[in-house]
DNA sequence: CTAATAGTGTCTATTAGACAGTATGTT
DNA sequence: AACATACTGTCTAATAGACACTATTAG
């Protein structure tokens, strides 16, 4: 064969292996406030992420994350950033890998394996337009007798899925996800979404990533309500207190002009 | 363009896209008795994994992972399965999805994206001879200062990398790695290697992963000092105790024979 | 004044950490 | 007998859950 690395390098045929495609699709989580109109009550607050209404085949018309296939020359975790730029505008997100899949017939083009990120980021950056075809869903998760429930609501459209959760194995907290109704989600994007906001739902306890998504200055009833809205259930005050303490520290400043007391304004603490 | 799913499905021309490889790698982590000349003493047990020796270049003998190509017509989770059952001559493994790493120029060959997968298994199981070129190496990890130190140990050959830990961001439980040092470990798989251990370490508390590297029956003792290795320190015998007494139930039989009293055998609670 | 949220004190229940003690088979 | 490990009791510290109370503003 041959002497040296050299040797072989100059001599590699990589086409000797059947290649396949990439592609990345992102998951981008924000929070989204809906106003109420009783001038007392605090605005309520909804976990929204951000799909793209496809214009082409396949699954014309229906919505999907956004997402490209990964270039040969660029580096796996550039394709994501460079897909929320796109989307975005903005640098500097809060991206983590989720998983990937790779069924033979998740796509009915051909043989595309997919490697699904996570973006976390705050709406009041938001400094452009959307693009057009993309728009902000609300989303609400309820689970029962292991079915999850997705509702999906951008205010025009109704999305509904709802996926069949099996723990994987009694040892370990991996679950199969399978999709038992999907009309309007495109390729297998609700399985994408369910464990992205479980990723999330599991972290937000023993991280700080909910700071990714609050803007700089924030009551601690608003970063509360962002935590119960993850969580998906009520949290007691003062224990919810005692755990964020030492994460956040206070500014001058209140919130006023709420139509009852003003609540103080922190700022998640570096340091 | 077309006018219905069928259409363009049937003109769909996948070549459009430069198309890559993917392959898997595959981490699988056993725990080995080492026999201690003190015939009071129980034998000392350590974290081994499966390495494989290349034979041809790139990195001709370096060690390495076993793995391999994805086939276009198998599913993703195919590729690691196809994989173990080469190595071991076994089903039903537990397999864990870990990470999938996908800069450009990780492989010196061409474009190549992996899939990092973790296995645990119970070396008792094992029932034929291991594939020529592979080995089972012992694993000490020790941290200091950032910087991770792997030495592993197959009674033959002793290799060592060293990784510079840092958090990607203060918000988040995700680490950079940089490979600092590394001699004898082919391609990234130095990363993988750590991205299983401190999965690994950090499901071991809350998951009953354990029990997947463990025999049909064995002690307290025993299985202790499994929770000991992996988290890389000494535990209280009733603290241990408390948290997996819920997870285990009383065999009928000890464990004698051993230079002092003999020992309740427990098995894994299915139920 | 009142509705609505802000913010705190404190009791209790649960869990984790620590240490010391008793038990028992092998040589 | 002595060694090494098996196994348990109990005290203490730390943390989580629950409830009740006081505080403060816009209207």
């Amino acid at each position: 064969m041959y002497n040296s690395e050299e040797e072989f390098l100059k001599n590699y045929d990589s086409s000797k292996f059947e290649k396949l495609s990439l592609t990345t699709d992102i998951l981008i989580i924000s929070i989204a406030n809906e106003k109420v109109d009783n001038y007392r009550k605090t605005s309520k607050k909804n976990m929204s992420i951000l799909l793209v209404k496809r214009d082409d085949y396949p699954f014309k018309d229906k919505w999907c994350l956004p997402g490209g296939f990964l270039d040969v020359h660029e580096d796996l975790e550039d394709a994501p950033n460079r897909i929320l730029k796109r989307e975005t505008n903005l640098d500097n997100i809060y991206l983590e890998q989720l998983y990937t899949f790779g069924d033979v017939h998740r796509d009915p083009r051909m043989r595309i394996v997919s490697t699904a990120y996570m973006a976390l980021i705050d709406k009041n950056r938001l400094n452009t337009k959307l693009m057009e075809n993309a728009s902000w869903f609300n989303v609400s998760v309820k689970e029962e007798n292991g079915i999850v429930t997705i509702i999906l609501d951008n205010g025009k459209d109704i999305l509904k899925t709802r996926i069949k959760k099996t723990l994987k194995d009694k040892t370990t907290d991996r679950y199969k996800f399978e999709i038992v109704e999907n009309n309007d989600l495109a390729f297998d994007h609700a399985l994408v979404i369910l464990s992205g906001i479980e990723r999330l739902k599991n972290k937000i306890m023993y991280t700080d990533i909910v700071f990714n998504m609050m803007p700089k200055e924030f009551t601690l009833g608003e970063l509360q309500q962002v935590y119960e809205v993850i969580l998906n259930k009520k949290l007691l005050d003062p224990a919810f207190r005692r755990i964020i303490a030492n994460k956040v520290e206070a500014t001058d400043d209140y919130k006023t002009g709420e139509g009852h007391r003003p609540s103080r304004l922190f700022r998640y603490k570096k340091d």
